[in-house]
Parts: C-alpha cells; sequence; structure tokens
DNA sequence: CTTGACCTTCCCCCTACTGGAACCCCCAGT
DNA sequence: ACTGGGGGTTCCAGTAGGGGGAAGGTCAAG
C-alpha cells in the first residue's frame, strides 16, 4: 500500500511517516518506481508510534518501546521504567503549568478589565 | 553596565538577552567598543520579560505586553484578554497532560515490572 | 493526450533558545 | 613590553517533531 493508505489507517501523516522513515523508526519497500510500499508489520509499527507519540512518549522512547515490542524475551521491568520516568517528567510538567495557572489565574481575577490603565497583571510583571 | 551585570540582575542569560536584541525586544545602547550597555530600563524590560517568560507568555505575547506596559493610555481590557488566552492555552495542556497521565498511570500501574516480557503498557500500545 | 491526483526529494520554517568557534578588548601582574 | 585571564563580540549549527510548499516524476481515467 502507498504512503496515504498507511496514513489514513494508522491516523500518522503521510510528512510525519516520511520523517519517521528518515530517523530509522520505520523502513517500508520501495516500488520500482520509487513509491514507498507498506506491509502489514510497517503499518502496525506506524500505529504503534502513533500510540506511543499520544502519550507524549518522545522520538528516543518511541525507539526503544519498538525494540521491546520487537524483542520476545523482554523484561517488562525496562517497559515499565521508561513508561514510570515518562510519568514522571508528565508530572513535573503539569506541576510547572499548574503554578503558572495559579498566579495567572489570580491576576485574572484581579484585573477589572476595563479601558482604564491600571492593571495588576502589569504591575506584577514590573515588579 | 555589561551584558553579564544585567544577566546577573534580571536571571535572563546573556545569550537569551542578546536573543531577546535580535529579535527586537531590547535595545540597549553600544560603547565605542561594540560592547552593549544597559540603561535601568533595559535592565527593567528584562526583568519585565524574565517574568511574563516564566509565566509561559509566548515571546510575541511579551511584546505585546511590553508595549502594553509602556503605552500609559492603554486599557486594562487588552491585558486582561491576552491573559486569559493565555489561561485558556495553559489549562488546554494541562488536560492533555491529565489525560496522558491517567493512561499511563494505569499502564504503569498494571505492569508487573518483572523479568518476564508480558507487559500491558506494550499490548495497549499495539492494539 | 490531457487532466488531476498521487508520489518523490529538497529546502526552509516554526519555538525559544543554547553551545561552540573564532576573534576582539581590557586590566593586572611580572 | 609581554602575557594571561576574564570580559565581550559575531556567526553557525543544533535542539523536537514535524509543517509548508516548490519542482518534478507517475499513474489511471476520460
Amino acid at each position: 500500500m502507498n504512503i496515504s493508505e498507511a496514513a489514513d489507517r494508522t491516523r500518522v501523516p503521510p510528512k510525519t511517516i516520511r520523517y519517521y522513515e528518515e530517523i530509522g523508526l520505520v523502513h517500508p519497500l520501495r516500488e520500482p518506481n520509487g513509491y514507498r510500499r507498506f506491509r502489514a508489520e510497517d503499518v502496525h509499527k506506524l500505529a504503534f508510534l502513533g500510540r506511543a507519540r499520544a502519550l507524549g512518549f518522545g522520538i528516543d522512547d518511541c525507539r526503544v518501546l519498538l525494540a521491546l515490542w520487537e524483542n520476545k524475551a523482554r523484561a517488562s521491568a525496562e517497559v515499565k521504567r521508561i513508561a514510570s520516568e515518562h510519568l514522571g517528567s508528565i508530572d513535573a510538567k503539569i506541576a510547572d503549568l499548574q503554578a503558572m495557572r495559579g498566579t495567572l489565574a489570580e491576576l485574572v481575577e484581579a484585573c477589572a478589565g476595563n479601558d482604564r490603565p491600571d492593571c495588576p497583571i502589569i504591575t506584577s510583571l514590573e515588579t
């Protein structure tokens, strides 16, 4: 199957699929005319990547997860370690955003939002 | 004052200060020898930028906020609008991350994390 | 034979910086 | 006078993860 069908089936855009091939995540075959040919396993891999990315795993993690997926002798501890670390970094990001959100929400709350210049948001930024 | 002192006072790194000048956020003077010279107002602006960035405002927002800060005839409604939109995008990011976190936490919880290959994390990615 | 939908590669663009190389400037010490 | 070290400067390249779009090859239908 061609790239657009693979894209439709996996909901990974063609551009992204080409990028994944470029960085060695997938290895579709080539037709004599130069078109990429995707086998079932390639599509399966792309779908795997799409889900892993949707969970926020970085490309490097995806590479390792793919290898573990294909390694029937893997230890689930390794998978769990990667996922746990990722979970930790998600928690850290959430905490950062919550902190920003807290401050910002207070300021927005306190701002009259009218046509006069006095504004606690600006004041807090300049002080 | 030179760039490193401005950096120390504002906690904005020299590299970042140069970048901000390049994109037109600050306009320090120049000494005859080519060194940047930062006036009090430049330092004040950098500190403003540092705080705005710490609240997660993008560079374009910072540009507008700076202009509003300097515009004594500003309407606080404009400031509030920018901050509210930003708050909305922060909330959206938090929601995305929470969704990821939820799924991921369940999977991590369910994974034995031993030396056997069966792993619900992998299973959920391949299915 | 042409049209339109695919496909290809290639290169630049994005955010907001960061690191590093190559080079200039100034002051203190010997 | 020379040297060393700690400023400063510019420019180039790279980051993550692709997106946009140009220039050009391919294929099936009418």
